[in-house]
DNA sequence: TGAAAAAGTTGAACTAGTTCAACCTCCTTT
DNA sequence: AAAGGAGGTTGAACTAGTTCAACTTTTTCA
């Protein structure tokens, strides 16, 4: 059999170590998934019952606020993790969306399985634990951009931070994501705002 | 000696078993200070040393950014925990101010002695992975309710969520917070926004 | 391949929230 | 008790970003 976790172990490797025991356990939690384009891995009200690892591809979460208007809360391509983390942590019904945004492949862990890996071995915990401190962290730094950040400013550095993102992502999708509409996203892309003058 | 950690002993007891070793471990790894109002326990371009934990008190974490408009990252009242996370767990310079709001008293544990106590017993690791899916959980909800709602809807979703902590934070505090300004908080307080008609 | 759907653009009118400035009201601290 | 500062209030003028509507371009898939 070859080894379709093998992505996921490299990403675990590179936090704690993975021995040939390792391998196996990691490789039995996790489980490869082929994932079409539109095609939802959470939706409202279900409970998100799995973490997924994007090995190719691309994703997307967002709720749907009053009014209709759409707020995307993350994105996933290549490498990253993503899931409903209030709904999968607490195990609670979701308030959100996942959908993909390509054709994608996932290696999914369900909560279950998560649990068992955790107890089974400190490493295990110190592994969650990481990605988990690293998750807030990265919260936090998005939280303090949309309060001190202008539109437009939070644009620019996205953009420089996450230029292949910027790339694989609708408009849209990338507008909510910053907080502001499609069309203002649309005009500060070119540069069509108002001039000061003729 | 009596056990003056007791207070965060008990914030452990609710997340994992703790016995007589574990309250002793605990106890060596927590010092208590006592922290005067307008007194800082972080500031920019220090290192953030340690993770507090406040027995009774109140703290605010802020930036100041360009223009020096200040925004309020988080507060903390009895029985939660503030750092800048950013700078604690990765041990990087701060770019925040965490700053007494009352006299307090914190119990704090350093990064090494933290590092110890996940590295001597599997369950401290679940313990502090825990607390990282919780505050990470925190800041996503906090996110949506940043991008979702109004400023009025902010507001009043805080008072009714944190009440003990409108009472005891200064309303510029509160405002930047909530991503407005102490202008615009006062006048949604006072109800002398525009009227629709006489 | 071609029709429909999805995504993106542009401009004009609008508004939620900011800015600024002046003033008020408490706390502190001596 | 007085002075000074920190925090809070109010109104008028302003603006960053939204809304709406009409249109163009790109993608999808039958």
């Amino acid at each position: 059999m070859s080894d379709q976790a093998q992505p996921v172990i490299n990403y675990f490797k590179r936090i704690i170590p993975v021995d040939d025991v390792d391998r196996v356990m990691i490789g039995n939690a996790f489980k490869l998934v082929h994932v079409k384009k539109r095609q939802f891995l959470v939706q409202p009200n279900f409970v998100a019952t799995h973490r997924n690892f994007v090995v190719r591809g691309a994703f997307r979460s967002y709720i749907v606020a009053e009014g209709g208007h759409e707020h995307t809360i993350a994105f996933a391509i290549d490498d990253w993790w993503i899931t409903d983390y209030n709904s999968y942590i607490f195990q609670r019904p979701s308030t959100m969306f996942v959908v993909a945004l390509e054709d994608s492949i996932v290696l999914q862990i369900d909560f279950e399985k998560e649990n068992m890996l955790k107890a089974a071995h400190h490493k295990y915990e110190t592994f969650f634990r990481t990605i988990a401190e690293r998750g807030l962290a990265f919260y936090l730094r998005r939280l303090i951009s949309n309060l001190s950040h202008s539109a437009e400013e939070r644009y620019r550095e996205f953009e420089k931070n996450y230029p292949k993102v910027v790339q694989r992502v609708p408009q849209y999708a990338l507008a909510s994501y910053l907080g502001m509409t499609t069309e203002y996203l649309s005009k500060l892309r070119n540069q069509r705002m108002k001039k000061p003058d003729g």
